[in-house]
DNA sequence: TAAATTTGTCTATTGTTATAGACAACTAAA
DNA sequence: TTTAGTTGTCTATAACAATAGACAAATTTA
């Protein structure tokens, strides 16, 4: 199932509207993100190159050095390339699905789509858990816990970061393993975790912040898709928290259920 | 489970950061963008009174009068309140959660976080279906399929705008059914639905735009999750596809599963 | 009542964003 | 080679955003 409202008569959410003043929010921002999901929603799928400058402003109805801010920005994020005398091209067209399920593995649920994923150790710590934390392991609050902070890539293209929390009880030097292994689930085979499922997940969006517009290369007002999500064990037991931020316009989340 | 990292050490993507400039975001529509997030993750919530204008200008360090644009868009967002020589107080804090499951049920999921839930039916046409829609619904692309604007309210607090489809030929007339009901579900019974189920839910997440602003009273910039279901009877067939926009600073989806 | 605190409104100045026009630099096609 | 079409760069101006200061209006506290 792709992305629908193409070519339908009620397309308001994704064809050019004029772009709001006053808002607080630059116009060429709004281009910005008017085209970033233009063109992951499949318009210019003939070829990969985008109408003129020109063209562009007229059909936004401003003017062409505001769309060329637009494009700039889209350049920096890796999503357009310009090349002069010639126009302005799509480099990242794609936006990968990640499934959510009872047995939901990072580099698994990808791999059908890209060549190469892995999870990059960007940060490790151990601190008490704090009362969320400590709720979701199934610890006492103020017990040591393990911090993980990851970034995920797939094809070179950073898809996500992750904060993860594991008891340091059970699971002391994890972040080795992570570091050696890059996968989660091979750090936890190696903990002694032959299987785990994912018994609780949570939604939600909101504005890139902090670390994450760096190490994910997002521009600022960029929109991540943010999952808390509980894995356990086989016996039931909580083993890994995490709270992982999805750059939205590259990825998008499935869940599959079976009928009846 | 609720948004963990409060009084954490890794708190970067909530508490409040400098705001960036010349990144095309007013600086106003981003403190508003904060402070928003901060209350629906339970800051200030000893009382719900805000630190004084110019208390929080120093915390931002920004002038007053950029803290009194971001406060008065939350105004009239409904998020805030100020009072004349009282201050400014919190009139919305919670974020409701929507479970997503094999039995996803608008009204029941809702049911027990707020006393009155219903769907406003906007707009309805008979339209050829597309590409994305046959395909959900199992049509060929073509078919005449009855298309539902609705507007879906928890507690007088607009949550989300949806597009549904139905074939008109099995369904014709729904659009009576509900708005006669208020509900999907009832819609359906009266129709020979007694039962169905979610056998596919994608996510993703997008800035709001085109009537979806005015609907459920979003500022420029906000955030919605996009859900993108197909429910389907009990004997497989799919019956409805749906792309609803929930506010994300009002409502989190959920998805939970059994341990092994 | 008086003082302190808070939001509301006004004026003025500076920095950023958007518009406008002109032309250079580069590419591909006639 | 010439022409048309494209992006890149420059200058200048107008609109908007942010800062700064002052004071009014309303409320609460001493």
């Amino acid at each position: 199932m792709t992305s629908a409202m193409q070519n339908d008569a009620k397309v308001d959410n994704l064809l050019s509207k004029p772009p709001e003043r006053k808002s607080g929010i630059a116009i060429w921002r709004q281009i910005a993100d008017s085209l970033r999901q233009q063109i992951a929603a499949g318009r210019f799928s003939n070829d990969d190159r985008l109408p003129a400058e020109f063209a562009l402003a007229q059909e936004f109805g401003v003017n062409r050095h505001t769309v060329r801010a637009a494009l700039q920005a889209l350049g920096n994020e890796g999503v357009l390339e310009s090349r002069q005398g010639q126009g302005t091209f799509i480099k990242r067209r794609r936006r990968l699905t990640y499934p959510i399920a009872r047995r939901t593995r990072f580099s698994e649920g990808l791999a059908s789509q890209s060549r190469a994923t892995r999870a990059l150790l960007l940060e490790h710590a151990i601190e008490p858990a704090n009362i969320d934390v400590a709720g979701a392991l199934d610890l006492t609050p103020g017990a040591a816990v393990i911090r993980l902070e990851t970034l995920s890539e797939a094809d070179d293209m950073a898809l996500s970061c992750s904060t993860s929390w594991f008891s340091d009880a059970r699971f002391s030097g994890i972040q080795h393993s992570l570091e050696n292994t890059g996968s989660y689930t091979k750090a936890l085979a190696l903990h002694g975790v032959d299987d785990y499922t994912r018994t609780s997940t949570k939604i939600e969006a909101q504005h890139a912040a902090g670390d994450d517009l760096r190490h994910m290369r997002l521009s600022p007002g960029a929109i991540v898709l943010v999952t808390l999500a509980v894995n356990s064990d086989s016996k039931g037991q909580p083993i890994q928290y995490s709270r992982t931020r999805f750059a939205a316009d590259r990825v998008s989340l499935t869940i599959e259920n079976d009928p009846v």
